[in-house]
RNA sequence: GCGGAAAUAGCUCAGUUGGUAGAGCACGACCUUGCCAAGGUCGGGGUCGCGGGUUCGAGUCCCGUUUUCCGCUCCA
């Protein structure tokens, strides 16, 4: 079977299993919006808090908070969500290969200057050590003709841009006969704009109304708050702040089931350290999430760093922690050194001070910052593509298993009487009231126990607990393991204690320090 | 957005040159069995993605449309 076989059975088996839903299914869906069922809530929900925990609990200098969707506008002027987030794109009507208009103009740009350097060299070669290359640059007519016309590129280049005049873009790669590098044609589409942003309404009426964003990030909703976290906590540099939210990006192509869709949530902490210190704390971070993804136990060798060669706006040093999933590997999280990007650009644009003064250094200055940012509904997708498993067990059976880590299981146990009569289905729900305010536990007495058994594989289920006859006479159950599919008989009594030790936070937690 | 493929019951699918919508599994009730899924009886569930057209008659042919999957950009 091949990966992508594997990937549309486990589509299918997230929307048959109550995990995943495609939202406003009975409307055909929404494309790229996924609702999560009575079994993937819980999953994700165990998600969160892990990642919750581990940031919270054990970093003392990390604070977490919950900001706002809506933010003011001039957020997202500052943050460079407005320039960046507005791609000119155009297709090619023969490759069908779509390209952004402004990366194909800047080509042209580097063309001129190619052939600049390239009169440069070659001129080099024929005056040898006598050549002054500064008063050839000035004199040469060639070069001369080429940077007059690169200039006059450049500024109609500029000017389109400033006036976000997408004719304009479309009317220069025609003039220069841009080229497609695959089709080699110059059957061009008109140049059209993606605003990744979704964009509303604040204010009931129209001409009071202010045109908002819903946030693209949940990193903002920290910057902004840093002075008032920082304040009201008084926590001193380096210090962090956490926040797990939802996010919104208008997606030109969103694909590939939960990976990529138009809201997603994003578990995210900025770290905030002094200027100079940035390497030492990205180098800290990086360790500690990696550390933190692979104790879930999905197999180490399906994580790996990627580094970027080409950073973002507002980054000096990136990185991302890829998952091998079904259809390669891919980033489940981005680690960013920041630098002083956006609470300079929040200085600049409200006009506040956001300095934080640093009493052992006796100065103020704007704090650094590294970035973890991560997503749940990727790291969701992580967990199911590798917990799922089709076994052959002997004598030709088979079945589905979830071999989802305990803690994160929807459901903890099963309690299952062996028959519905004789009293058992009673001294069931008596166990299972026993065990419910501790975890997450489900009941069920249709067909036969291996059928229910394999019902609780399907959805991950670490323990299914068994009551029998024996049960009436001497308060024992059979406890049954997932994974191994072994069976113990144990002590109602002992119940609590067997699962605490496979479901607990705390030993998970336990194996990041 | 552009191109390719697809859409029939909760799931997997069948449905002949156009002629009254089917199967298996799943689901519900009852009976039976009792430790690794598919025993019996009965039952519920589909305006065949949606809208037009051709036709006496459309799940089937034509046009449009929506959604999903696969490629092309970006990212959590």
């Amino acid at each position: 079977m091949t990966q992508e076989d594997i990937f549309k059975k486990l589509i299918a088996h997230c929307k048959e299993y109550g995990f995943v839903f495609p939202s406003s299914e009975i409307y055909d869906g929404l494309a790229a919006v996924y609702d999560y069922g009575q079994n993937g809530a819980e999953l994700k929900n165990n998600i969160k808090r892990y990642w919750w925990e581990a940031m919270t609990l054990l970093n003392d200098n990390v604070a977490g908070i919950d900001s706002a969707i809506f933010m003011h506008p001039t957020t997202w002027k500052a943050s460079g969500h407005v320039d960046a987030f507005n791609d000119p794109l155009i297709d090619n009507r023969d490759s069908k290969k779509r390209y952004r208009a402004d990366v194909l103009i800047e080509e042209l740009l580097a063309k001129f200057d190619e052939k600049i350097e390239k009169e440069v060299e070659k001129a080099a070669k024929r005056f040898g050590s006598a050549f002054d290359e500064k008063l050839f640059r000035e004199t040469n007519p060639r070069i001369l003709e080429n940077r007059e016309k690169r200039g006059i590129l450049h500024a109609r280049f500029a000017k389109a841009l400033n006036d976000s005049n997408l004719n304009e873009l479309k009317q220069i790669i025609v003039d220069y006969e841009v080229v497609c590098p695959i089709s080699g044609t110059k059957n061009w589409t008109d140049v059209r704009q993606f605003n990744l942003m979704f964009a509303t309404e604040i204010g009931s009426t129209a001409d009071g109304a202010m045109k908002i964003y819903l946030r693209p990030e949940t990193a903002q909703g920290i910057f902004v708050n840093f002075l008032n976290v920082q304040k009201t906590s008084r926590m001193k540099v380096p210090f962090g702040i956490a926040q797990i939210g939802k996010a919104f990006r208008n997606e030109i192509v969103a694909r590939q089931f939960i990976f990529r869709m138009r809201e997603f949530e994003q578990m995210e902490m900025q770290f905030f350290v002094r200027p100079g210190e940035e390497m030492k704390w990205f180098e800290h971070w990086k360790q500690f999430r990696l550390k933190w993804h692979k104790a879930l136990g999905l197999g180490d060798h399906k994580y790996r760093f990627h580094d970027h060669d080409k950073l973002a706006h507002y980054a000096n040093a990136a990185t991302d922690i890829e998952f091998e999933m079904p259809f390669g590997f891919k980033e489940v999280e981005g680690i960013h050194s920041r630098t002083d990007f956006d609470l300079s650009s929040h200085e600049k644009y409200s006009g506040k001070n956001i300095k934080y003064f640093d009493p052992e250094l006796n100065e103020s200055y704007v704090p650094y910052v590294i970035e973890t940012s991560i997503g749940v509904d990727r790291t969701f997708l992580s967990i199911m593509a590798a917990s799922y498993d089709e076994q052959q067990l002997e004598g030709g059976d088979s079945r589905v298993v979830l071999h989802l880590p305990a803690v994160l299981a929807p459901v903890k146990a099963a309690v299952l009487p062996l028959i519905k009569k004789d009293g058992l289905p009673e001294k069931a729900r008596e166990v299972m009231n026993l065990l419910k305010f501790d975890f997450k536990t489900v009941y069920d007495e249709k067909d036969s126990i291996g059928k229910r058994y394999r019902r609780q594989d399907a959805v991950g289920t670490p323990f299914c607990i068994t009551i029998d006859h024996e049960t009436l006479e001497n308060e024992s159950v059979t406890i049954r393991f997932r994974d191994t599919m072994q069976q113990e008989r144990v002590k109602i009594a002992d119940l609590y204690k067997i699962i605490e030790k496979e479901v607990s936070m705390k030993n998970l937690l336990k194996k990041l320090i």
